[in-house]
DNA sequence: GATAAATGTTAGGTTAGACTAAAATGTTCC
DNA sequence: GGAACATTTTAGTCTAACCTAACATTTATC
């Protein structure tokens, strides 16, 4: 499913998420929001808005807010979901703070691929596995993943 | 250590690693060569040359073979391992093909932080530890990521 | 309801990175 | 040693993504 996204940017990605957030939160999502939240002026975010508008993705009128469709929002979750389970890797797996977590997820979410993504979800499920059957691999993994920052 | 170089791209980290992958192979290292390996027309080799030139990162005379500079060493043979690292990950433990695990490494390399390398990096080394200790962690991991291709 | 403030858009410019076409240089081979 | 070919560079164009400055519209306030 998911229809014709026809592989859209990491910018553009970017901002489909950030309005996929933003509108779980707000009861509008606004073009300076949009902005905002990606970290650009206003005059990028609008012209991002109408990029994603021709390809169906958001629906936006002159000065208006700015809406998923129900393909964004498709696109938008599955890009969303990319994040946090890269997220959740790096934070329950590689120990990260949340904040670097959060960051690198954002860095290398656009990037990998679909597969290697269902890879890692199976990956995590069997760590949650190992953990529930008392293998002790966690243990040893999270100390040796936490133990001296500094040496190799 | 590395010192100064200032933030490639990661277009002239590609450039920078397929001259240090070729000079691994070759007697001489030419244009052409590295056109070839990073994928893109000669002119765009050519401007990417003069880049890391420009930076210290290789020594290049107009119409000769490129060779990389101490420097420019140190900076390829890190980013080489950086992919080094990822492919290892992607093909032993989440077990991808060799050609996904390797394409995968190539679109993830460049955003990856050295941090997050580095507990990549324990956590590998403790997977090792993890099987010869025989935990039974290994196995379960390997059914779990390997099992179905398509379902979720 | 006019005007000030906030918000959004347009216009125009910059940079990075690619491309093609054409010129320059190097190499080979008769 | 010069012609044909290969390689490299230069010149110029394109696109994506950002920016600032200026303009347009909406919203809020008196």
């Amino acid at each position: 499913m998911i229809a014709e996204a026809p592989d859209l940017t990491a910018s553009l990605e970017n901002y489909l998420e950030a309005i996929f957030r933003l509108s779980q939160v707000r009861r509008v999502v606004r073009v300076r929001d949009i902005a905002k939240a990606v970290g650009v002026t206003p005059p990028s975010a609008t012209g991002a808005i109408q990029q994603l508008k021709q390809r169906g993705l958001v629906s936006h009128e002159r000065y208006e807010d700015v809406l998923l469709t129900d393909e964004g929002e498709a696109v938008a979750a599955e890009v969303h979901q990319r994040h946090e389970e890269l997220r959740a890797f790096f934070e329950d797996v590689l120990l990260l703070d949340a904040e670097t977590a959060e960051a690198e997820a954002c860095a290398l979410e656009h990037s990998i691929s679909q597969h290697t993504l269902e890879r890692l979800r199976r990956f995590l499920a069997s760590i949650g596995q190992c953990g529930r059957r008392q293998h002790g691999c966690i243990r040893v993994f999270r100390q040796m993943v936490a133990d001296g920052e500094g040496a190799g």
